[in-house]
DNA sequence: ATTTCTGAAATTGCTAACAATTTAAAGAGG
DNA sequence: CCTCTTTAAATTGTTAGCAATTTCAGAAAT
């Protein structure tokens, strides 16, 4: 006997219809990667196979999988007989981030200035849109995520997938940063400065854009608290006296 | 009944000890690794799990777990029932590939011009003798090997693990590449150009720097019928005749 | 000779049940 | 009240066996 439930969906391009299997993988990784990005699921925070086979409705392999896959983008951590939690990057994995993140987004700046076109200009001014309504709405998450989002559009317009993966990592892993380490409770305010990139990006200037760009990096790794949390020893002996 | 083979090796540093089965999975992971950059396993060779089984000495599941990873790094592509096989990067990923290794191994050329000290210099020139010496040896996949190396060298120097992540993973993919699109049966012979770079790093001039290594990777991509195959649509009716 | 079918072998995918470990709570003693 | 031990519960890790699919050689048919 035979039980047949393949289907040959995607008669279209390429892509190749993704198996029940790895779609749901991908709707866990998902989940749980856009929770971080918003920074519902603070850092530390233990997830539970149990618990995520509920809330999500899965099976509990798919689950396993997912977490494998998030600790090998270094989104969570997997200890043995443990299990898993959201990852907890150190100030020196901070900053190696920014530095990295630095030298991609200024690379695709660089593709950008000699290819952009006019309807990307759009695009990315319809994101900057999104992004002030949020602001304006003051709903937090919207904000940090829809941040996010610019940078990845930036990366998406420059056409390379194999950029715009090793980015989409980057940025998710420096929402876990910003959750450690953030100065004030006011969620980065930057939108401007994306406004100051769009503008050197139209101008076709390299050398004012990339300085956009290092400018907008800078400021935000500057907001952070990575000097204060640097090399601190912590002494249990001195810690409590008051 | 408690049976306990839990060691608590490594009294040293951070690192903590990995489990058997983490171990076990990265020996697998850089077996195969290995020989796709070696060249031994060309793109497209089937990896059969009782195979590797058989001949890694290894347990089903871990092959399979290691599988995934390679999956996930884009170096063995899995089809559903279908089973893995070493990747075939096309062209449109071969170029997105080359331009990426070009905008992280120039930004680390920028780190390492600030901060190269004299020890790194010698570490940079032994790297190149061993090349060398595989040149004389006419050991084709050790030269291969080393050439890789020397890259990978650059990116550890620039002390930046997050950078060196990434960087690996290209260079396998790149020697994904070369294996299908190189023009002749050559090896790179781009050992001189190595060279190069160290001498400019040398000199702390960083645009000279910058200049030989976008020459160098130009080198390698030139060096390949990326053309030849590009927009190639196989026309049944045409290929056949004579 | 070429194609089409067919069934067995090879291969991959899956899961339920169990094993091992950690965590939390309860208890014992001082 | 505190500390240590013991026990139970919760959680994660593992595996053997079977299910489903593909592959391939050889038979059957045109």
């Amino acid at each position: 006997m035979y039980i047949v439930n393949k289907i040959v969906s995607s008669m279209n391009g390429q892509p190749m219809s993704l198996s029940k299997k790895e779609q749901e993988i991908q709707r866990i990784t998902n989940s749980i990667t856009k929770a971080v990005s918003e920074q519902r699921l603070p850092p530390g925070t233990r997830l539970v196979e149990a618990q995520l086979v509920a809330s999500l409705g899965a099976n509990r392999n798919h689950v396993r999988a997912a977490l494998q896959r998030l600790a090998l983008r270094h989104i969570v951590s997997i200890e043995t007989n443990k299990g898993a939690s959201i990852a907890q990057p150190s100030v020196e994995e901070a900053r190696n981030i920014f530095m990295a993140r630095s030298i991609l987004e200024r690379g695709i700046i660089e593709i950008l200035v000699k290819r952009l076109r006019r309807s990307d200009v759009t695009l990315l001014q319809k994101q900057i849109q999104q992004e002030q309504k949020a602001v304006e709405k003051g709903r937090r998450e919207d904000i940090i995520r829809e941040s996010g989002e610019f940078h990845l559009l930036l990366a998406r317009l420059s056409g390379n997938p194999v950029l715009l993966d090793m980015l989409r990592d980057l940025i998710t892993r420096s929402s876990l940063i910003i959750s450690l380490y953030q100065k004030h409770n006011n969620p980065q305010c930057g939108c401007d400065e994306h406004g100051d990139i769009i503008s050197a990006l139209e101008t076709q200037d390299a050398e004012k854009t990339l300085q956009c760009m290092s400018h907008h990096l800078h400021d935000i790794e500057y907001g952070l608290n990575l000097d204060f949390w640097e090399n601190r020893k912590v002494d249990l002996g001195t810690v409590f006296e008051e």
